[in-house]
RNA sequence: GGAGGGGUGCCGGAGCGGUUAAUCGGAGCAGACUGUAAAUCUGCCGCCCGGAAGGGCUACGUAGGUUCGAAUCCUACCCCCUCCA
């Protein structure tokens, strides 16, 4: 019978060791590694994201890592065109694609094949209902919302202004109320998440903080403000960038900034289990105390032969 | 030795006689999420029972006291900080 193209996810929280793992698979299984991170996807933003090195990407292929400068437009949208055709073209090499990130949303509108509302985003409009957002609250947003599309509106977050402003730009520039659906892509996926308590986790999460200030940091964030790219850019919002873009400011110290980094990665972890539960069936969890590489790999080949 | 200031929940820090388990912030925990997602938004957060409503218990350095009632007033003691010697 004719069998769906394998595809191996990899999965988990910040700094457990995705990009470890996914190297040392792909070596073993002629893989290439297919990024699912959302900050990885710019350019010149190497450090903070701990974004896999030049040594690492000469030993394995990676893919959709410096897709676009710190000012483009990206999305979700986009991500998901080019993850499908970067699994195209791996399979297409006779290789197994790994797809690998903490990004939640990213990965599951691939594994699960999100229809996602064909609307691009419109930056004026969104100045413009984000504007009335702060000057009448989000409740103008949501009666609006509620006249265009009671549907849209009863699903929102109506105390959520980002929330808002999206369903309404999707249509009012659509023109009529958007359904949400899936369409399973046609490929077979095999999800394996890394995970470790809490504490540990924290840890991981602070000593990587601490590298990436050794690392340069400081002057990666620089560099980009020097390259005339703003903070108050989607890319320079994350973590890190944010907190030491206030440093460079003034706004912070340096053991402010790194501080309040530490935290706001913590917290990153801790949504990213809301993406992906310890309890979901789908997902085959290995602790990174108990050897996840070999682990993995026998995961891996096993489902593999049983695939095929 | 003298003069001031202060000790509040995991941390910071309000409160300064009742409406206070105690504003607020941080940390921690839980959740939402369909073209910004490392973003944005929500809930919980002393302990015990309860699904909740609610109930019980223990709490504002320690020990006493005043008061119908104290984190808030008084006394003593312990500890911390600043200044003068």
């Amino acid at each position: 019978m004719a069998t769906a193209p394998p595809v191996v996810v990899i999965v988990g929280p910040t700094a457990i060791g995705k990009s470890h793992l996914s190297l040392s698979l792909a070596q073993a299984l002629n893989g290439e590694v297919i990024n699912a991170d959302s900050r990885q996807v710019y350019r010149y933003m190497d450090i903070g994201t701990a974004k896999p090195t030049p040594e690492e990407r000469s030993l394995v292929p990676h893919h959709l890592l410096d897709v676009v400068d710190p000012d483009g437009e990206f999305s979700l949208a986009l991500y998901q065109r080019l993850a499908y055709q970067a699994i195209d073209e791996v399979l297409a090499r006779g290789r197994l694609p790994l797809l690998v990130g903490g990004s939640g949303l990213y990965v599951w509108a691939v594994v699960e094949g999100w229809q996602v509302p064909p609307v691009p985003p419109d930056p004026s409009l969104r100045r413009e209902l984000e504007e009335t957002a702060s000057r009448e609250g989000p409740d103008a947003l949501y009666h609006r919302l509620r006249e265009l599309d009671p549907e849209a509106a009863a699903t929102v977050d109506r105390r959520n202004p980002r929330r808002l402003v999206r369903a309404l730009e999707v249509c009012l520039r659509q023109g009529q109320p958007w359904v949400r659906c899936k369409t399973p892509p046609p490929y077979a996926f095999r999800l394996i998440g890394l995970t470790t308590l809490r504490p540990q986790l924290h840890r991981r999460i602070d000593s990587r903080v601490e590298g990436m200030v050794e690392k340069g940091l400081v002057a990666e964030v620089a560099a980009l403000l020097q390259r005339g790219y703003s903070l108050s850019l989607p890319a320079l919002s994350g973590v890190g960038y944010r907190q030491i873009g206030a440093y460079l400011a003034g706004e912070l110290s340096l053991v402010e900034a790194v501080q309040q980094t530490k935290y706001h990665t913590h917290r990153i972890a801790r949504r990213q289990y809301a993406w992906f539960r310890t309890s979901d069936p789908r997902i085959g969890w290995l602790d990174i105390n108990e050897d996840p590489g070999a682990q993995a790999r026998h995961l891996v080949e096993e489902w593999l032969s049983e695939v095929h």
